[in-house]
DNA sequence: CGTATTTGACCGGCGC
DNA sequence: GCGCCGGTCAAATACG
């Protein structure tokens, strides 16, 4: 009962936001990259100058509207084995491999400052295969009427290793949480958000690595079909600090600037085995990559575009 | 009082 | 066929 002391709280290392200034841990990326081992050899390592004055986690986001598009924008289709593989979706499982997942990364991808947050992502393929696909809407209580119909109607999903104190990073969205489970692998457990917003669909995991505390894996899956909360409020402004103008959640000051380490995940299956075509550092992910994302998508513009003009314009 | 979170149970896929 | 495990539901509880 009560609620301070549950042991869950534990996992929730105090909400406390040592973050420094954005300005101050802004580029650092590119120092993640190289410590990528062999991998990039010769292909395509595309490095990322991710300029998080430029994009934020938030558009990361905003970007996932499209899995696919981000991924052909960036060119992945090279890689570092070793992240991917662990980050890998591929196979029936989950980004869950948190310990492997987190090892690539906390080893020697992620700087071990303190105060600067390096996250990594992936996306991966719609073509899930978990099939956990289970019951949408219906009550589980009751005999669904139907069954499996939308067996692996799985959305596409967006991983984000982010180093940061706070498990629940703000990106303008509201979530609301609809569960928790521990993790196999994993001491800290895994919970799950789905969006407030009623037709939306979208739903995130997160969890903390096990093996370095610090990060935080969010994974995200589907597609926001509406505006987030953040932008109808101030579109420039929220992508620097969503936090601050997300009415609901009371959280800290500001969200904790982060650099992004963008890994999209192959889209699994297809040829990859272990071999060497996943992960990837994307290049710098610019407005302009974006507006070809938009554009080659005919995405719905649910202001997109608009925050990425308004940054540069700021 | 309304909303969000917690938490145990349940469901279904997958591997053995 | 069985057990494990991830994911989701929903009643209970907490909180503003």
């Amino acid at each position: 009962m009560s609620d301070d002391h549950k042991p869950r709280d534990l996992y929730y290392h105090d909400y406390q936001y040592n973050y420094p200034h954005p300005s101050s841990t802004s580029s650092s990326l590119n120092q993640t990259a190289p410590s990528v081992p062999e991998s990039s050899s010769s292909h395509d390592h595309l490095q990322v100058g991710f300029d998080p004055m430029q994009l934020s986690f938030t558009d990361y986001l905003h970007g996932s509207l499209d899995y696919n598009s981000l991924e052909r924008a960036f060119g992945l289709s090279c890689s570092s084995p070793e992240i991917f593989s662990s980050i890998d979706v591929g196979q029936n499982n989950k980004i869950g491999s948190t310990g492997n997942l987190v090892d690539s990364v906390g080893s020697g991808d992620i700087p071990a400052t303190p105060n600067s947050s390096v996250s990594s992502s992936s996306t991966e393929a719609a073509d899930d295969d978990s099939g956990k696909s289970k019951k949408d809407e219906q009550p589980k209580g009751n005999k669904p009427a139907k069954k499996k119909v939308d067996k692996r109607q799985r959305e596409p999903r967006f991983a984000f290793m982010t180093k940061s104190e706070v498990d629940h990073l703000e990106d303008g969205y509201r979530w609301r949480k609809y569960g928790q489970k521990a993790v196999k692998n994993s001491v800290y457990p895994r919970s799950y958000y789905r969006c407030t917003t009623q037709k939306c669909t979208v739903k995130k995991r997160v969890e903390r690595s096990f093996q370095d505390p610090s990060v935080v894996i969010t994974t995200y899956e589907g597609q926001h079909n509406h505006q987030s909360p953040a932008t109808l409020r101030g579109n420039a402004a929220r992508l620097l600090a969503p936090s601050m103008l997300t009415s609901s959640p009371p959280v800290g000051p500001s969200f904790p600037h982060q650099e992004l380490l963008l890994q999209m995940p192959s889209i699994k299956d297809n040829n990859r085995q272990g071999d060497q075509r996943n992960s990837i550092y994307p290049q710098n992910l610019t407005t302009s990559t974006l507006q070809q994302l938009h554009h080659h998508q005919q995405l719905p513009d649910y202001g997109l575009l608009q925050d990425m003009k308004a940054m540069q314009s700021v």
